[in-house]
DNA sequence: ACAAAAGTGTTAACCGTACACCCATGA
DNA sequence: TCATGGGTGTACGGTTAACACTTTTGT
């Protein structure tokens, strides 16, 4: 037994991974971010064929898949201590020649576990843009952003993925105030109405997003403005915790 | 290649299933019903152990997952042509090992690719309780309906897996009309009104829960009413497809 | 006739929506 | 000084929630 499995050469992974992962089960994470007023999605680049992909891997024999889940974010993006959320599971068993072709993943030669038939478990998680520092893995050429309408044609049925993880996102941001996690913990209300409006891909009300926002009592105002902008400077708020604990006793509806 | 893996028999299932089924994933299924103002999930019992458990089987090596659950549900109650709902899947390595001890199926006598752990994909659907006719299969000494308040320990984890279907099923109900599913054809405003008050586990008021169906537009009264009963005779609904379709166009919301 | 279930209507409170004015700031 | 963005308040309309009376039927 070697340390971590995850942190095999490519050959040694393609070629002993099956000593070590479930065959036929991968992990696909879809990370949302927000920068700009854009709702951003974390992307890698396989090296030598240049295609983009999701940040995926595979479950340790003994592992929780909610575990792999996260070692997997970490070791392939640097992204710790990220709540990940299972939305789905796909299991077509011609999910790797879609509409794209079949594809071979770089630094494959011969026969391996990995060309087998894959059921992946989607997950999603919400991460403060600027807080993180995205960085690629050995398989990857880099990792980056992309706004959510640009993402280009990506490997398997990646795509399909990343609209099924924005369509579990939306009717969670009903739910529950998950659009918080995307935010710094200082915020401006035009930013979190931007952020929900992205989200929610339709425009909102300016003052009757702020009562609805102020009468969930789950963030509180501070006594500073945002300094820099080019107008008036708008008061910033933090998400409370507390208030949010005793909203929730309450019963509470996020519905915009 | 034989015709159908899931018509092995047990012996030959536990020996050769590995040929024919993916290892380590499998399929359960947690299947509604609805009689006697009571919510009812559907259950098998194993033969030699008597212990209760999901209706569950594997996947085919070149199948959709799910159309396993489909073929699954079909081979093990008769039950078919049901829509089931993909809702969560079970990744905890000791899945097998909760509160219940370790599980040794009945027919295992040697090692047996049964044994291994499995991550689980689980499914839900609502039927029509009068309609069907659960007949067990050649691993199962009966298949019943029970009570969801009076479920006994099940084998694994699978009164876990219940307990999230019925937290799915119950979001579920905000967002689309499901609940029409577990009725017969025609049904009374007060039948319809104890389904949503099994399911949500709260007491309606009875003329705003008409007033809130009828004003959804989805369902016809008929010109009969319900005969039989002890006290006045109620009338007859059904769904209506056409105005259902409509008012989706519309926009809907299904919350009470 | 009476109890129990079913059909129907009215009211007030609440919430969502639409909308207008004033303030601060950089260009 | 002006354009732009930000802070705040009000009024209307629709929906929901609370609630009462009448009708039917078996006993």
């Amino acid at each position: 037994m070697i340390n971590d499995p995850r942190s095999l050469s490519p050959k040694e992974f393609f070629e002993k991974g099956h000593n070590y992962f479930l065959p036929h089960i991968s992990i696909d994470c879809v990370i949302f971010g927000f920068h700009d007023n854009q709702l951003k999605v974390l992307l890698l680049e396989w090296k030598d064929t240049h295609r983009w992909c999701l940040p995926g891997g595979f479950v340790l024999k003994g592992e929780d898949i909610n575990d792999a889940a996260d070692n997997t974010l970490r070791m392939r993006t640097g992204l710790q201590k990220i709540i990940l959320h299972q939305f789905h599971t796909f299991g077509d068993p011609n999910r790797d020649r879609g509409t794209h072709g079949h594809n071979t993943p770089p630094h494959v030669k011969g026969p391996s576990w990995i060309m087998e038939r894959f059921i992946t478990i989607g997950y999603w998680a919400l991460v403060e843009f600027s807080k993180v520092t995205p960085t690629p893995d050995q398989f990857s050429a880099s990792c980056q952003w992309w706004e959510i309408n640009s993402i280009p044609t990506l490997i398997l049925d990646h795509n399909v993925i990343v609209k099924k993880a924005l369509e579990s996102l939306r009717l969670q941001l009903n739910d529950y105030p998950v659009g918080f996690n995307l935010l710094p913990p200082k915020f401006t209300m035009p930013e979190l109405q931007s952020l929900y409006e992205t989200i929610l891909g339709e425009t909102l009300d300016r003052r009757n997003f702020q009562k609805k926002m102020i009468a969930l009592d789950i963030i509180t105002r501070l006594n500073e403005r945002k300094q820099g902008g080019a107008h008036k400077a708008p008061y910033l708020y933090k998400f409370d915790k507390k208030k949010y604990q005793n909203a929730l006793k309450k019963g509470i509806s996020f519905g915009i």
